[in-house]
DNA sequence: AGTTGTGAATCTGTTCACAGCC
DNA sequence: GGCTGTGAACAGATTCACAACT
């Protein structure tokens, strides 16, 4: 079932959601939840919740919903959560601290391994632990570690350069929070998450209900 | 035109985007720009370029494209960014201050005018020239102060509670960066932002191709 | 009785393709 | 000749509805 044609985004994103639903239900001393359940938690239809599951396999029981246990590890290996995943941050602005020091990053398997930033004064430095280099090092330091995504929080002037850099070595996982778009190579994956643009959107349907 | 049937999210957020090159074009001292080219620029297709400006009106010229100019206007107006636009921030963290400072926020109409955390050691103080409060001032500050836009960024442990007074204090635009989910009355817009999710996301697209 | 898993139906969003205009 | 604006065709995502199972 796994491999069957590719899987769209938008069940992704949910089956993330649905984890931390179940996670919390966990955390209630829960068993068994209902697609119907877990639906409601999060504002989706019951089928939507069963489709997404029934894609990677057969989690639920007729009768009686789906073992929290078990879909929680399903998920976290179907996500690849069940690895270390190595994250590194490029532009050490007020972002990525924030990005750095986010609970939700902990939580889950994700761990920063190296950070990038042109600032002379923070080069050298460490922050949480992690070293600050000169993006020109990057080639060298992604051969001796592997680096499985990247987080780019750089200046809009920079960051198409960032980018290209960072597809040169290889990170084949891409977090983008600048303006900047790149064509990437097959294997590859970016989410860009566009800030402005989100209040803009907001701004919009605010707007309409005003007269 | 501009009021038929409801317009899709999607739509919106292309136009923040095509915005956002159009400012660059006109930067560079252009005059006219052809559908062609706003959907190589951000990797669309320049029917949907058309179709998405097309909802909202005639913008362009057959045979010649958009007046650069003119379209800015029309999108600023279309996405309410003529007038300026309130916005309070709750909880200020890492990633609160980050927003704070957010450059591509002060680039359009958005002014910050309200800051709330429940930290003492915060409140009285003054972020950016703008006075801390706690949230229990909310419902009076919100009278005196006209709030279009609330960004939450509370611990998870508050932000339920922390949404449902907003929406109480009649604060109709959300940027909500919590795990918190709510019910929204009529005429309100929350877009939700979940960053761990959107790193989960990435991790499962870069697992699937390590086979 | 209750809930899953899923084909079929529906709904939503995107692309095609071309008439119409500059 | 070139490009817009848009109905029609298509593709993708969601919901319905029900057989199958516990």
């Amino acid at each position: 079932m796994e491999n069957s044609n590719p899987i769209a985004v938008f069940t992704i994103k949910r089956l993330s959601i649905y984890l931390r639903s179940l996670l919390q239900l966990k955390n209630e001393g829960k068993h068994y939840v209902s697609s119907i359940e877990i639906a409601e938690l999060n504002g989706f239809t019951s089928a939507q919740v069963r489709k997404d599951l029934s894609v990677f396999g057969n989690f639920g029981v007729k009768g009686k919903g789906y073992n929290i246990d078990n879909l929680i590890t399903g998920l976290n290996r179907i996500l690849g959560l069940n690895k270390k995943i190595s994250v590194s941050l490029f532009g050490l602005g007020r972002l990525g601290e924030a990005l750095l020091e986010n609970k939700g990053f902990q939580r889950q398997g994700f761990e920063f391994v190296a950070i990038f930033d042109i600032d002379r004064t923070k080069i050298g430095r460490k922050f949480n632990n992690i070293v600050v280099h000169h993006p020109d090092e990057l080639p060298q330091i992604a051969s001796k570690l592997k680096i499985d995504i990247a987080i780019v929080t750089v200046p809009n002037e920079n960051a198409k350069k960032t980018l290209q850099s960072i597809v040169e070595a290889r990170i084949r996982g891409i977090f983008n929070f600048t303006d900047a778009r790149i064509q990437l190579p097959e294997g590859f994956y970016m989410q860009n998450v566009n800030l402005a643009g989100e209040l803009e959107t907001i701004s919009y349907f605010i707007s309409q209900k005003n007269k």
